[in-house]
DNA sequence: CGTCTTTGACCTGCGC
DNA sequence: GCGCAGGTCAAAGACG
């Protein structure tokens, strides 16, 4: 199959660095872990969001299906996977050969046009369309151990108790999406969508957690994300949108009732396992990853980065520091696809004087 | 009281 | 077939 490459190039939010402490021993990573919030914002529009969190978003789900579009299909792609590299940059990979999420690759240029990207001249796009195996694996690492809690009532699910799950399929061909986000930039925190955490997890050869966030907009749409911290580049996270969303890009804020809680200083969880969490809002503070909101901050992981950045500046990242290259590779841009999902909302989300979400997330 | 966070257990796919 | 690692579920506590 054809590989264009497409990357576009992203400057990186503000951040503020945390990260990186841990260098070895999940154990102690995990302990401090803690750090490593991986957060999803419930509704956020985050700030939006960054164009990191843009190009992934659409990426990721994008199905909406308003705009006139059809939901593509979920699972119609093989495999497919794009990445934003560090800083910003975007580099995606869908194996399924034309299709990009579900969606023409064709249909990248358009979403850029809706941004303005196509011309930017900060946008670049090599991006990369390669056929990704759906499984990352990770080597090195000890298995993971369990550390000594304190005597705290165990949560978790009772032992012995066994709740019937569908069976996955044999092998997993999701389309998948990995966006590198600067973990300062909190962009990858911006997304549009708005997840929730039901997970984390040490992961073999990475001294950080993975975090795992599902859509909280729907209880049916299968859109989940993992966020993790590069062990390479600790300050870049990695973050992987698996599925499409069913439904639009939230706009409303209700998710995020009750939402803005403080959150207690982490005491360190280890991690070793996952933590789950449920819908995140505004803050966070595991590990991992950020989700959709604005307000999600990084905690050593630099996940939650993107929290720290205000609407505005999220806006005006977004609007600056997204670049195109013109050298795409079979002139196709992948990330047009990403986009256009939900030009609309992003629409609205970026008018923020019109009361877009954008503006709506700042009375928040 | 409802929501959010934390965390252990369970489940599944894959490699050996 | 077994074990490992990744991924998911759901209980319990904390918080607003
Ligand atoms: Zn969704």
């Amino acid at each position: 199959m054809p590989k264009s490459t497409v990357s576009v190039y992203m400057n990186p939010l503000p951040v503020s660095p945390h990260l990186g402490t841990h260098t070895h021993a999940r154990s102690i990573a995990m302990d401090c872990s803690n750090d490593w919030d991986l957060q999803a914002l419930v509704r956020s529009c985050g700030g939006g969001g960054t164009a990191a969190a843009a190009a992934c978003n659409s990426g990721a789900a994008p199905t909406a299906t308003r705009g006139g579009y059809d939901a593509p299909s979920r699972e119609a792609a093989d495999d497919a996977s794009v990445v934003v590299g560090g800083g910003g940059r975007v580099v995606a990979t869908a194996a399924a050969g034309q299709e990009f999420l579900g969606q023409p690759v064709a249909a990248w240029r358009r979403n850029l046009d809706y941004l303005d990207l196509v011309d930017h001249e900060l946008l670049r796009m090599p991006f990369s369309i390669t056929p990704s195996s759906s499984r990352e694996t990770t080597s090195g690492g000890a298995p993971g151990q369990q550390m000594i809690r304190q005597p705290r009532r165990q949560p978790g699910r009772k032992p012995g108790v066994r709740t019937p799950r569908a069976k996955r399929s044999k092998k997993r061909q999701v389309k998948k999406v990995v966006c590198e986000v600067p973990a300062a930039g909190g962009g990858v925190s911006s997304d549009l969508w708005a997840w929730r955490k039901y997970g984390q997890k040490p992961i073999k050869g990475s001294p950080y957690p993975r975090g795992y966030y599902k859509c909280s907009s729907l209880k049916s749409c299968m859109a989940r994300k993992l966020v993790e911290r590069s062990p390479a580049k600790p300050g870049v996270l990695v973050v992987t949108y698996i599925a499409d969303h069913c439904h639009a890009v939230p706009t409303m804020l209700n998710a995020l009732a009750g939402t803005t809680r403080n959150r207690p200083a982490a005491e360190s969880p280890d991690d070793g396992d996952h933590h789950h969490h449920q819908e995140h809002h505004d803050h966070e503070t595991s590990d991992g990853a950020p989700a959709a909101s604005a307000d999600n901050k990084l905690d050593d992981d630099g996940a939650d980065a993107a929290s720290t950045m205000t609407v505005e500046e999220n806006d005006a990242w977004l609007v600056d520091h997204m670049a195109l290259e013109d050298d795409v590779v079979d002139g196709d841009c992948p990330f047009d696809d990403f986009l256009w999902p939900f030009d609309d909302d992003l629409d609205q989300f970026l008018d923020v004087d019109g009361g877009g979400v954008l503006g709506r997330r700042l009375s928040l």
